[in-house]
DNA sequence: GGACAACAGTGATGGGCATCACACAATCCG
DNA sequence: CGGATTGTGTGATGCCCATCACTGTTGTCC
């Protein structure tokens, strides 16, 4: 439990808020854990609360009538997942799927809004996340806009290395985080064949390589130039 | 100068805020007026407030290296714009531009967090405006992904007749608003060509049409179905 | 009220990418 | 350890939609 606690304070952290607050949180937390493959929500359910990831991954999607996903995100350790449903107490935007077996931490949405009330420092510290995750949102949406295909792919690699990503020597980033082609694709929004040659192609010019089932971007840069709008 | 404070009142409200804050919030702005074509900010700036429209309209949008426009979004009175760059402390992520010539109240903000720290109410408040912000953009981007051209415009101009929509009689939908083609397909996503064969298929088939200069729903359903995912 | 600019309709053309269709690894598992 | 299941590479085909190239139409401002 005590080390329920630590983890706790750790991933809080992680997304920027101050010690004290964190342990206040971590205090109202449910521990649980979960297998890969299992469905936290979906787009509609009525959002009881937010879920913390203290190990794994999570995925975060849309679905069309004919069955195709759209990822918005996918997430690991330190982040937090579920926030707009409280925030607004609305019904759940996207469905929220584990994709690694994960540990999380579930805050339930009254317990926490009468925290927040308490610790107004909170509210605050939800504005920067909720704020972030719209510029990402936005970002994206430029991409979509403006980029061919190989751009799309080159945000996606880039923002999975903000996530997963270990620098190794120099300027090399080491994605540590097992990527179908169809994960990426489903990121980008794109087919993926497409993504097959696009990253082939990159390989091929030693842009990026795959170190034992890992990706590895040998030249960020290039990936940062070809996804400029 | 109370005529002002009124307005203000009221453009707060509009979006949800109770009636003493939002007077708390009118007393920190500073009145401001600016014609059709200004720019208030571009991407990149620095943030040093936010703006509520009390009359006419901005655009939101951002540019690609080629020129070319993505709305992100068409604001009317009532409405908050440049709220991001207050609650995170970075840049300014869009453009704002005024469409129209429009009366403003800019909030400086240092004075808006001061008054925010006072009252924490403000920034439940403003979350759910993010919150609705991060749906809003989501929606947009699952259209992006998964309807054909068709849709988006269908979105569009939903998305456009909750800003400046007047109901007229049994489910007629009037968008007081004056609309080009240009603008329509900037927000949608598509070239201004096609936006226009599909307004005038919609036309020919009564979904939709024109009275004097503004488009009216006339089936809404019908656009709200060709709009589902 | 005529001249100019901005907006709107519509065909023709072509390209990017989704889709289909398989061969070929790699990995999981009883 | 084969056999199945899942992931990957690569060509061929076609379609949606951007783009180009106009003509027609609606404003608007001396």
């Amino acid at each position: 439990m005590v080390e329920l606690q630590r983890f706790l304070e750790n991933s809080f952290s992680l997304e920027g808020l101050s010690g004290d607050l964190a342990s206040g949180l971590a205090a109202l937390a449910r521990p649980m854990s979960v297998k890969p493959g299992a469905i936290l929500f979906e787009s509609g359910d009525p959002g009881n609360g937010c879920y913390a990831i203290l190990e794994g991954s999570l995925k975060v999607s849309i679905v069309s009538v004919e069955g195709d996903e759209q990822f918005l995100a996918v997430m690991g350790p330190g982040s937090i997942v579920g926030e707009l449903a409280l925030l607004d107490g609305r019904a759940r935007s996207a469905n929220v799927t584990a994709l690694k077996a994960s540990r999380l931490a579930f805050i339930d949405k009254h317990a926490f809004e009468r925290f927040a009330d308490a610790n107004p420092a909170v509210y605050r510290h939800m504005l920067s996340i909720v704020g972030k995750r719209l510029r990402q949102a936005n970002d994206v949406l430029a991409a979509r806009s403006f980029l061919p295909l190989p751009g799309r792919v080159a945000q996606t690699l880039l923002q999975l290395a903000e996530t997963f990503g270990k620098p190794v020597e120099k300027d090399r980033i080491l994605i540590h985080y097992k990527l179908s082609q169809s994960d990426i694709a489903n990121m980008a929004g794109a087919a993926r064949e497409n993504v097959s040659r696009v990253l082939n192609d990159w390989k091929r010019a030693g842009t990026i390589s795959r170190i034992s089932g890992y990706y590895c971007l040998e030249k960020p840069d290039l990936l940062k130039q070809a996804s400029v709008l």
